[in-house]
DNA sequence: GAGTTAAGGTCAATGGTGTTGGCATAAGGC
DNA sequence: GCCTTATGCCAACACCATTGACCTTAACTC
C-alpha cells in the first residue's frame, strides 16, 4: 500500500536502500533534475530515477503520490530559482527586461519540467514574490493601477508562454527538434518564388532567425509600447 | 516492415478494416481530434484510435511514421482552420491583429490538441500558406525585410506561445483548473498589505483580470510597437 | 477473365511506462 | 531488548508505442 505518502517534516526512520543511499525529498528532487538536464526528454522515468538513486521505482511512492507530485515539487524548485539573487536598478524598463530574461532563462535550463509547470498558479511564496515584485516596479515607475496591472498580465503571461514553448522545442527528442529545425533550411527555403514570394525573398533571413526564440525581440517590444503608453499619460 | 508510409495523394488501394471503415489520413486525424476533445490529452493514444476506427493499431503506421506524424498532421490541421475564409482588408495593422485572433481561438478550440502541437513545425503546405500571408501583410505594409522577419517572427511565436499556454489551463482537469483560479480571490485577495503592497493595492483589479487570457492586450501591445518601428523608419 | 504484384490490412511479440498490494526488515520509542 | 510500524523491496498489472512477419485482396497487365 503506497497510498500514504508522509510529509518531509513528520519523517523519522531514514532506513538506506539496499544500495546504501539515504533518500529525502530533497535528493529526489535534486537527481530528477539532474537526469532531466543530463539525459533530455526522455531521461526520467519513475525506474530510471529509481535505479539512479539505488532504490527500488516503488519506494518514490514513499515520498510522492505519483509523477504528478513529483513533478509540481520539481516546478517549485524551478520557480524558486529564477529570481535568486536579482536586484532592482531602479530603472524600471532594465529592471523588467532583467526580470523576463531571468523567468524565461531558469524555465529553459529545465525543459521538460517547463512544459508541464509553466502554466500552473502555484500560489506559493516565491511566485508571489515574483508577482509582487513585478506589479511594483510598474508601479513604482508611474503606471495608474489600472494600467499597471494590464501591463503586469501581459508581461508575466508573455514570459511564461515563450518559456513554455521555447521549453518545448527544446523538450522534443533529439529526432523531432532536429526536424523541425531543418525545415527552415529544407522545405522553406526551397519554395517556388511564384508561389511564395514572401518567403522566397527572405529565405535566408528566416533560416538565420527561426530557430532562435522570438523571446527577447517581443520583450522589447511590449516594453517598448509600455513606455509609449507611460509617456502618453503623462504628457496628457 | 511498417516503416514506409505512403503519401497520401499516392494511395490507390483502399482497403477495408475487419470492421468495414475505409481509412483515409482525413478520416485519422478527425477521429484524433474528437477523441482529444472528448477524452481529454491523456485520451489519445494509438491503441484507442485504431480500435474508434475499428481497426488495428499497428494499421495506423501505414499511414503516419509514428505519433510523430499524427501530431504533425492534427497541428497542421488545426492552422489550417485558423485561416479558412479570411479576407484581407489591406491595413496592415487590422489584418493582422484578426489573423493573430483567428490562430489564437482555433487552437483553443481544441485545447488538448493545442498542448500538444503548438510549438512544432510541420512544414505542410497549410502552416506555410499562413507564414506566407503574414510575411505578406508585413513587407506590403514597408516593412524592410529585415524588420518584416523580426515582426514575423514575434508576431507568429507570440500567437502560438499563448494558444498553447491559454489551452493548457483550459485542458486541466476541472478541478485543478477552478483551483488555479480560484487562486486570485483566495490567496492572492488575502495578503497582508505590509508584505504586499502591491498586490494589496491592486487586489480587485487582478482577480477581474487574471482568469481572461493576457493574449489581445499582449498582440495589441506588439502591433503597436511594430507601428512606431515603421513610423521610425519612414520618419528617418 | 487469369495472373501477378504489392498495398494495406492483421497478429503477435518486444521492451518500455506508471502504479499497487503484499511482504519483510530494521529503526526508533519505550 | 521488545514492539510497532515506517519504509524499502518484489512481483505483478495494465497500459503504452513500435515493429516484423504474415496474409488478403485490390488494381494493374496481358
Amino acid at each position: 500500500m503506497a497510498k500514504q505518502v508522509v510529509p518531509e517534516e513528520a519523517r523519522r526512520r531514514r532506513r538506506p536502500t539496499r544500495q546504501g543511499t539515504v533518500l529525502s525529498e530533497r535528493l529526489i528532487v535534486e537527481t530528477a533534475l539532474r537526469m532531466l538536464r543530463e539525459h533530455g526528454s526522455a531521461g526520467l522515468s519513475v525506474r530510471r530515477l529509481g535505479t539512479a538513486l539505488g532504490a527500488d521505482p516503488s519506494t518514490l511512492y514513499r515520498y510522492f503520490d505519483g509523477m504528478d507530485g513529483l513533478t509540481l515539487a520539481i516546478g517549485e524548485e524551478l520557480i524558486g530559482r529564477a529570481l535568486d539573487g536579482w536586484t532592482a536598478t531602479g530603472d524600471w524598463r532594465t529592471d523588467l527586461r532583467e526580470l523576463g530574461r531571468r523567468i524565461h532563462g531558469a524555465y529553459l535550463a529545465h525543459p521538460q519540467a517547463a512544459v508541464l509547470t509553466a502554466g500552473r498558479v502555484t500560489g506559493r511564496p516565491r511566485e508571489i514574490a515574483a508577482d509582487e515584485t513585478v506589479l511594483g516596479i510598474l508601479r513604482t515607475a508611474g503606471f495608474p493601477d489600472p494600467e499597471a496591472v494590464l501591463v503586469f498580465h501581459a508581461f508575466i503571461d508573455q514570459s511564461l508562454a515563450f518559456a513554455a514553448l521555447d521549453a518545448g522545442a527544446l523538450a522534443l527528442t533529439e529526432t523531432s527538434r532536429t526536424s523541425d529545425e531543418r525545415q527552415w533550411e529544407s522545405t522553406y527555403a526551397r519554395l517556388p518564388a511564384e508561389k511564395y514570394p514572401h518567403i522566397a525573398a527572405t529565405a535566408q533571413l528566416l533560416a538565420a532567425r527561426m530557430n532562435q526564440s522570438a523571446y527577447p525581440v517581443a520583450l522589447d517590444m511590449l516594453l517598448a509600447s509600455a513606455a509609449s503608453r507611460l509617456q502618453a499619460l503623462h504628457a496628457g
